[in-house]
DNA sequence: CTTGGAAAGTCAACAAGGCTGACATAAACT
DNA sequence: AGTTTATGTCAGCCTTGTTGACTTTCCAAG
């Protein structure tokens, strides 16, 4: 983990090169590419259901954390319940997700896949995993670990804790 | 550069770590926040002109290349013309943009910032390089060409060659 | 010089998926 | 008992994507 490159006695022009708004343009406009050129491979499947990336989304994260609630589902996509009911509902109706009533606290509704669910969320996966797989073999060990450094820095630090302690562990 | 690490006859799985489903899965995830993440700012500054991420992109690669044709920018984005043309009519419009009859094909239309559009462009990357700075400085040099191998690796040889040419030279 | 086709603009209609506001219901908490 | 919380739902609006159809402009080939 780098602290302080700027201390360093190296040269500042070559150790600041990264830093140029060249740098950092080429860096925006690339995550740009990678992530409407990632995505639209699961769109595509999913035209064929009648579903768009928010459907994608709510099957990703039940999936993640098989029994969440939707107010934690609410909060991890950061969108309304108005938004997010019309998605479950069709998710629900058509037979892909679960909605159980709370075990210890009966108002709240906990979220599953279905097989039909799972089969789909599988389909969807297998193509980005592999996706995903074919560039991280490509890059190597360390570009995969520099990339994951590099998006960590990105995200809100309060928001990376809420995330991770919302997907993280006790499924059902 | 890696070139097979499943054919290699180490089946060590130290080797392939990066590669487990786990990893993949947690990249998937970190690249969803952090883009999520990133164009909310923008997104914020956009509601005051009452103006969405549509007309940012415009905006980006307006700037991006000045003296852009309206066929090249359809191909940059990806939509079709009468999306682009709802959102760049407003531009035009609101004197963001200047729509220029083309010198050798008088067809096409050269697309040039105002000065307001240049002042808005400048307010919006300004807010994204500032965030993109600081993340690529948490994370460092090494880090950050990490970030990029692995990016340039997810997006298609050909769209990103075909965005190279594109967005290459020649201003006006 | 005419004509075919490319580039651009426009109108209409529609869909997905965001949003707000208002309201209902059941369950939990105080 | 009364309030708060979790969820669901109805209605309506906005942005931004889509398709289809049509026009105008204008380059270029026959």
């Amino acid at each position: 983990m780098h602290t302080s490159p700027l201390t360093r006695s190296t040269p500042r022009s070559e150790q600041l090169l990264f830093l140029t708004d060249d740098q950092i343009r080429q860096g925006i406009e690339m995550l740009f590419f990678a992530y409407r050129d990632f995505t639209s491979h699961p769109d595509k499947i999913l035209e064929n259901y009648d579903y768009g990336r928010a459907h994608h989304r709510v099957i990703h994260f039940v999936n993640r954390k098989p029994g969440l609630a939707v107010n934690e589902l609410l909060d991890i996509l950061g969108v309304t319940k108005q938004s997010l009911n019309r998605v479950l509902r069709q998710l629900v109706n058509d037979g892909l997700i679960d909605s159980r009533i709370g075990k210890t606290d009966r108002r709240q509704r906990n979220l599953f896949l279905t097989e039909s669910g799972t089969a789909l969320e599988k389909e969807l996966s297998d193509v980005q995993r592999k996706r995903m797989r074919r560039a991280y073999s490509a890059a190597g060990p360390e570009a995969v670990q520099g990339f994951r450094t590099v998006l960590e820095a990105m995200i809100e630090p309060e928001l990376a804790n809420r995330m991770r302690s919302l997907l993280r562990g006790e499924p059902e």
